[in-house]
DNA sequence: GAAACCAGCAACTAAAAGGTTGCATTTAAA
DNA sequence: TTTAAATGCAACCTTTTAGTTGCTGGTTTC
């Protein structure tokens, strides 16, 4: 067994976290909320340029990607962030970069040695 | 001026990044860019489920992103991975797990002073 | 030079994404 | 017990995205 194997990127598992985290509203809702904590629809729709609905949309895109939960608390919900699947994304980029510094490292080894 | 505002995630800057990486076939090849080195568009689609033409546009899309950059040599087209734009997706999510965290330190130590 | 190979371009289609409006429902407050 | 607030739901519209097919133009290669 080739070790090197062994950190294949999950490929399927972290497509649809960037996909979730790839758009400019979304991406701010959860900078947002890992700062800020727990959020309703309402607090976090104040000063947005676009309506409530499409808020909504927004977070239950992130949570169909398990980014964000949701709990409720008397007539509202309360938005707040799930940072282990963030994990998953920073991991793949990790693992990007660290196969791009090895593939470095091998060919510059190749050259040393001609 | 609070330190602490120095550090604004950059949303205009990573949601494009995001988006590019945030589909299976893409994601896939940059994956595979980063350990292959450079590949013609030809080599990239071979024992792919999809046509060469979708292959150019999604290279085109990575490399609206400046996630990957390409060469001619011949009549082929090399593609290579840009690894510098993806350590602004790494340091994005850097800072929002940051952030978490010291939302959680704050937290912990308004119960331990109460 | 003819055949095979690699790629570029354009038009088109189907489905998904982002957003809106309008109305109903539940809970809190006056 | 009205009234206001927070949200849910559904229908609809427009733009973008992912993919295709068909054809053309340069490079190798034989």
């Amino acid at each position: 067994m080739r070790p090197d194997r062994a950190a294949e990127p999950d490929l399927k598992g972290a497509a649809p976290l960037f996909a979730a985290l790839g758009e400019q509203t979304r991406l701010a809702l959860v900078a947002r909320l890992s700062a800020g904590g727990p959020h309703s629809i309402a607090r976090l729709t104040v000063g947005s340029a676009i309506t409530r609905q499409a808020i909504t949309k927004h977070l239950h895109v992130l949570s169909a990607a398990g980014l964000v939960r949701h709990t409720r608390r008397g007539r509202e919900q309360l938005w707040e962030l799930e940072p282990a699947r963030l994990d998953i994304a920073h991991k793949f980029l990790a693992e990007i970069s660290r196969r791009w510094d090895r593939r470095l490292t091998r060919l510059r080894n190749l050259v040393e040695n001609s």
